[in-house]
DNA sequence: CACTATAGGTTCCATTCGGAACTGTTGTAA
DNA sequence: TTACAACAGTTCCGAATGGAACCTATAGTG
């Protein structure tokens, strides 16, 4: 039925097709896209990203008319105040020009403000404004009770050794990051 | 210096920044987006999916003239042949048009075929050609050998672990997938 | 049987995106 | 100091994207 390729140990969950949740949820090809193939690995890593983020960025947009690269850059500020358009670019591989738009439209929109540094007059320091700060506020919760209900599927133990796990992956990037 | 976020456990990592892999190559930002937020789970696995997908599927643009819509169809049928369009869709999330052109312009360069479901005569079945294959065979092994320096990082019990439990946040994703 | 609702695909169009060229600034090497 | 390369950001413009309307076929309902 093209589930020849699950090794043993998965074939339980594919027992019963019908029965299963993603079969149900995502079609046939779910089952075999992220048990299956060679390149399961990542492509189970890039279908949670997806389906992650996809959906919540959308709501988000409705909701406050924030669009994606708006969220990243108004968050990163949160985190760290006072960066360049240029540190947002190399943490969200986004190209500069969508984040200088997207920041354009923050300073219209009042959330972000925009300073000359005058210690190198090229680049130029963004900070969040109260309202900046106010609607991160908002909408933080919404992105976490989602990763929350996504994470609670792991026990304390688990976490622990997934955050363990995909830390080490990162720390190991610059390795093959630009090989293609 | 704004890392005061940062658990017991990771100040290690970033105790000097300069040499710290992540903060070279990713500038001051990554090390706190990366640890030190309520959002760092979520954002690890995008961070992964990015940066692994985008340059590739760039390279992969370049060589062989197929997006990246393209070949998430030619893989989907090399692994499970005689689809329908919306089963695609439905396992990777994008919208059926998208689908609908990228088919278009596989069909036109004599990589799938696409005949009508005579017992339904709304879908249509797609499948690889002779060519389809051949170059299916030519793109994977640019993933998979990515993919390859990605997974390293782990030894094999931690990649059967970091197999369980992302398996374990997929399965559970129908819970919070539709909650937003 | 009609008659409506839904499903699979395609087409249309406004928006978004990203590569490339451009402006202004700083570092550097002769 | 004076060229010249590299850097931060912006602007321009063609290409990709995705929502919505649309077409045809099937499913469901009285």
């Amino acid at each position: 039925m093209g589930y020849k390729r699950l090794s043993q140990q998965e074939v339980t969950i594919v027992a019963n097709p019908k029965k299963n949740v993603l079969f149900e949820r995502f079609g046939p090809l779910s089952v075999v896209m992220l048990n299956g193939t060679e390149l399961s690995p990542i492509w189970r890593i890039s279908f949670v990203a997806n389906f992650f983020t996809v959906p919540i960025y959308k709501t988000i947009q409705e909701r406050f008319s924030i669009s994606r690269p708006e969220f990243v850059i108004l968050f990163s500020l949160s985190q760290q105040p006072n960066l360049a358009a240029r540190d947002i670019c190399l943490v969200t591989g986004l190209p500069k020009n969508s984040i200088s738009r997207a920041v354009s439209t923050l300073i219209q929109a009042g959330y972000v403000n925009r300073v000359e540094n005058s210690a190198n007059k090229r680049e130029k320091k963004l900070s969040l404004s109260a309202d900046g700060q106010a609607i991160v506020k908002k909408i933080v919760p919404l992105l976490e009770s989602r990763q929350t209900a996504m994470y609670d599927a792991l026990d304390d133990t688990e976490k622990q050794l997934f955050k363990k796990l995909i830390t080490k992956m990162i720390a190991h990037m610059p390795s093959w990051i630009d090989k293609n």
